[in-house]
DNA sequence: ATAGCGAGTGTACGATCGTACCTATCGATG
DNA sequence: CATCGATAGGTACGATCGTACACTCGCTAT
C-alpha cells in the first residue's frame, strides 16, 4: 500500500510552538528582548532549532506577526459578519472597542510592537496592510467607505488609550456608542 | 569675587546632544538598535560619557522621551492655543492630522516607539500619560471633555494609519475635516 | 605656585547575541 | 538489509552589548 502521507519524524507541531512561545516572548520582552535563545527556551526547543525552521530572526518575526494579525482580523471579521444590520454592525464595534478582543495585554502589546515595527521598517508593511485591509473591508460590510476608515481609526485610538491608560475602562460602553454613533450616523 | 555661576569645563551641551541623538537613533534603529555605543558615536561623544551622565539606558531613555513629548505636547498647545473659537480650533485639529505636526517621518516613529514601550513597561507610562494630559486640556479649551477624548482618539488613530501606508496622503483634507465635523459636531 | 578635587575619558570584563557547521538519528527507498 | 537524505541537536566563534572602574587633567582655592 503505497503511502502518501508524509510522516514527520518526530514532533510536527515544532514550527508552531516556536512562533507561539516567540509571541508570547514579544508581548513580555518586546522585539529588543526577543532573541533566538530566549525563544528556544520558552518552547522548550534547542537552539538548533531556531536556524533549521527559519532563516533568520527576520523570518521568524515575520511569520509570527503574520500568523497574529491573521488571528485577530479573523476573529474581527467573525464579530462584524454576524452583524445582520447596520444596528448590530454599530453595536458590535462597540464591543470590539470596549470589550475582549483587544482585552488581553498580550495582544494589545503585540499589537503596539507590530505597528512599530512596521512604522520603522517598510518590509513589514505588508502584515499590516493587509490587515488593515481585512478590517476596512469587513466594516464596509455595512458602512460606506469612508465611515469605515474613521470607524478604523476610531478603534485604533480607543485602543491606544485603553492599553497606556493605569486605570482601566476610563471610556465607558455608553460613551463609545455614543462615539461611534457621532461618526456612522443613522 | 565670590562665583556664583558653575563653569563647565567643556561643552555645556553634551547632555543635549547626547539626547538627541539617541532620539534620532531610536527613529532610525528602533529601541531595540540603540545601544550605548551607537548613541555615543552618533554624538560624537567617548562611550564612557554614557554612564557618566546617564545612570543607565533606562534613564536615558526616559529622558529622551520625556523631552519628545514634551516637544510634541508644546506645538499641540500652541496650535490649539491659536484657536479663537471652535471654528478655528476644528481646523487646528484637522491641520494637526494632515500637517506637519507629525509631518516628518521621524516623529511618527518615535511617537510609536514611545507608545509600545509604555505599554509593556508601566514605568514608561508617565510620560505618556502627562503627554496626554496636556494634549486633552488643550483640547478641552475648546471642546467638552468627551469630544476632546474622541477628537483625541482619532488623531493617534489616522496618525497610525498615516505612518502604516505606503501611499502616503490617502485621506484627504476635506475628508479629515469631515470627520473632525462628525465628531465635535456644530 | 601648587595641591586637590571632580568632571570627563578609555579600557577591560563577563554576558549574551546570531549564526555557521558538524554530528546524530531515523523513516523511506532499492 | 544497506544506504541515503531529511530532520534535528549540540557547540563553538566572532561580534556586540552594558557597565564598572581606574585614570587624566583643567580649574579653583589657598
Amino acid at each position: 500500500m503505497p503511502e502518501v502521507r508524509r510522516l514527520r519524524r518526530t514532533d510536527p507541531g515544532r514550527r508552531e510552538r516556536i512562533i507561539e512561545a516567540s509571541l508570547t516572548l514579544i508581548a513580555e520582552a518586546g522585539v529588543a528582548g526577543t532573541s533566538h535563545r530566549r525563544v528556544a527556551a520558552a518552547a522548550d526547543v534547542p537552539l538548533g532549532s531556531m536556524t533549521y525552521h527559519f532563516d533568520g530572526m527576520d523570518e521568524l518575526l515575520r511569520e509570527a506577526f503574520t500568523r497574529f494579525a491573521g488571528s485577530v482580523a479573523e476573529q474581527f471579521e467573525a464579530r462584524l459578519g454576524a452583524a445582520h444590520d447596520r444596528e448590530e454592525a454599530k453595536a458590535a464595534v462597540t464591543a470590539i472597542i470596549t470589550e475582549d478582543l483587544f482585552g488581553k495585554p498580550r495582544d494589545l502589546v503585540l499589537t503596539h510592537e507590530l505597528y512599530t515595527l512596521a512604522a520603522r521598517e517598510p518590509r513589514f508593511r505588508d502584515i499590516t496592510n493587509s490587515w488593515m485591509a481585512r478590517s476596512r473591508r469587513a466594516l464596509e460590510w455595512h458602512f460606506d467607505p469612508q465611515t469605515a476608515q474613521l470607524l478604523d481609526a476610531l478603534i485604533e485610538g480607543l485602543t491606544i488609550h485603553r492599553a497606556l491608560e493605569q486605570e482601566p475602562e476610563r471610556l465607558s460602553r455608553g460613551a463609545v456608542a455614543d462615539a461611534v454613533q457621532r461618526i456612522a450616523g443613522s
